[in-house]
DNA sequence: ATGGCGTCCGTAAACGTTTACGATTTCAAC
DNA sequence: GTTGAAATCGTAAACGTTTACGGACGCCAT
């Protein structure tokens, strides 16, 4: 069912069989009429790489997902929602939308380069961006549009959305600083991922804004699971001091965080205080419920799709042309597990 | 960079250069030798639109995941190994895989026409299998190879792989009446996805298997979710006999499970017995611990793999040709969550 | 009658591959 | 020296589209 057989169907020329379907103007307005009933009748649905090959694009986005540690456990809560905001734009655009998992035994640089080497995609959405991120400067110099969610270090031309760690890193530090806690400890990252750097920042620089020196000790860097956040209580409890309030970047590591604490007999939210990142069904149903940050990941979505369309010639007309660097605001929600006031010492 | 770029920059003629690339055996090592180094060197990669119109093949195998309520929340920690383990065995025959993702706004049997008729993909991997899957059907009349995960009641020709529900029912049923339990409900998934009734089935079969009577009432539809969790419990304590354990489809659920509980003053585990369904690295770390069913989620995505590839033309000699219907076993993993024994009433 | 213009449609080239087929060379065997 | 087979390579067609170009036709103004 080509549109070969099509045109011979109706008696006319795959040429206009092409225009017809493609809404050009130089066909009749019968004629389109006819071209498109036969269409549907017969089923007839444009083979992909014809057109790919010929108009040199592939009216596909492919949206780079990490399937490594970090991201496995609660991935899926989180790109999920993205995921469906970006969908929801390039439909509108007759753009498919494909995730591209990169598996944990392969390098991420070299299966974007079979990606892109393929003409796979027409552009493309990264996400957990490194701080020299070799995909990036891959990309620029192969001129594929493209948008990361994180920030890297590497110049260029390039947008990218970013959630806003530092504010929250800050906003979470100065509401424990005014909760009267003074040794606030965090569970960041091990990996290289960009989000530990900027989030270590926020609460350096948050910091140093109340008067409060930075102690490297209590930075606990731990893996972005359960595990992780059972080992940053661990070593919160093994310091000769304990801190009394801990800031984590993952909600996943709360629950075991929890757990550690539970088994040492003290209580999150009387004992010690806990905020976390980020916001979700879980992050309401643990006891204590958990303060944290809240994305609307839908939204962020649509402006990750929108950033990357406003890079690409075909599209470049209908969007704002000013380059998107955009820190994506997190609204803070206040849960049980941070609600005890300490006596300055 | 084309092959035809290639081919000058070497003096010889496409075709050469085009097997020489595919390993056909009329060439000469020494001429495939200079191609590879030259396409390396230059960085050459075939167009997948040119290949795939030649040779009426994609080279890519969809795994379409529904993103709807139900997986939304736990989909990334269980699709994700599965998806690794799927694309291990496909590296290894040079194809790409792909995540198809159905948003929530768009109907499934849509979507998916859409992608067989643009010829996108080569074989498919269907996920959330319904009980009267419109996809199977199309995928059938189409003659598209693909595998199903999750049993469906459309018969038929197909590979399909499913997990054990049934069995997982009678265990856990079983190993509660041997605590003394008689009065067990379930929580299962109120959508029409297939798992739910076969979940029940199992339920059922395990009572009458050691003579207990079967209640509707104890059956608790909910969403799975933490609040679907909530819901449960709620539901619970509001029988005029409490039931004294309670089997969940979903662990996610456990949270919410848990935290309405607590709200009541009952101990999970003491006061209630609790089996959950998957483990992960959350039911090691909630308080009690989780007895839950463990899976090799990266085992079951190989063989999932191989299932699909045992019915492609292409790789059929390399796979046993018989037709793959697969119920694939879990183990039980003893937590802190049901140990308690009940004196028969 | 001629020219010009607008509308509609057919023709054919092009996109980058793969592959059937035939051409050329080499080499051994008779 | 002729033949045949094997090895190696070039040629060209084909896959299904889109699109630049030009042709046919009708209409109106000159």
């Amino acid at each position: 069912m080509s549109i070969r057989d099509l045109a011979r169907h109706l008696n006319i020329s795959i040429g206009t069989v092409s225009r017809a379907l493609n809404g050009k103007s130089d066909v009749n307005a019968e004629t389109r009429e006819r071209v498109f009933l036969a269409a549907k009748e017969l089923g007839y649905v444009p083979n992909q790489s014809g057109r790919s090959l010929r108009q040199g694009t592939t009216n596909t986005i492919g949206f780079m997902i990490e399937s490594s540690i970090e991201t496995a456990d609660n991935g899926g809560s989180f790109f999920m929602p993205v995921f469906e905001g970006v969908q929801s734009v390039f439909r509108r655009h007759q753009l498919d939308l494909v995730a591209l998992l990169c598996g944990t035994d392969e390098d991420p640089g070299a299966y974007l380069n079979r990606i892109v080497g393929r003409r796979f995609v027409d552009g493309l959405i990264i996400s957990a961006t490194m701080r020299n991120d070799p995909r990036i400067a891959l990309l620029l110099e192969r001129k594929i549009p493209f948008v990361t969610l994180g920030r890297s270090n590497i110049g260029g031309q390039y947008p990218w959305i970013d959630l806003d760690f530092e504010g929250v890193a800050a906003t979470a530090v100065t509401r424990l600083l005014n909760f009267g806690h003074r040794e606030i400890a965090i569970g960041v990252p091990a990996s290289d991922i960009n989000l530990g750097y900027i989030f270590v920042e926020g609460y350096k620089r948050a910091l140093s804004d109340h008067g409060i020196g930075f102690d490297p000790g209590l930075v606990f860097p731990a893996s972005g699971n359960e595990e992780g956040g059972y080992q940053v209580a661990s070593a919160m409890l093994s310091q000769k001091r304990m801190p009394t309030a801990v800031i984590l970047v993952n909600e996943n590591m709360a629950i075991g965080l929890y757990r550690r604490f539970y088994e040492a007999g003290i209580h999150p939210g009387r004992d010690v205080a806990v905020i976390g990142f980020r916001e979700s069904t879980q992050s309401r149903f643990l006891s204590p419920t958990l303060t944290c940050f809240r994305i609307s990941l839908r939204d962020l979505g649509i402006k990750l799709a929108e950033a990357l369309l406003s890079t690409m010639p075909a599209f470049m007309g209908n969007y704002p042309q000013d380059s998107i660097e955009l820190v994506w605001p997190m609204e803070l929600v206040p849960g049980e597990s941070d609600h005890l006031c300490m006596e300055p010492s």
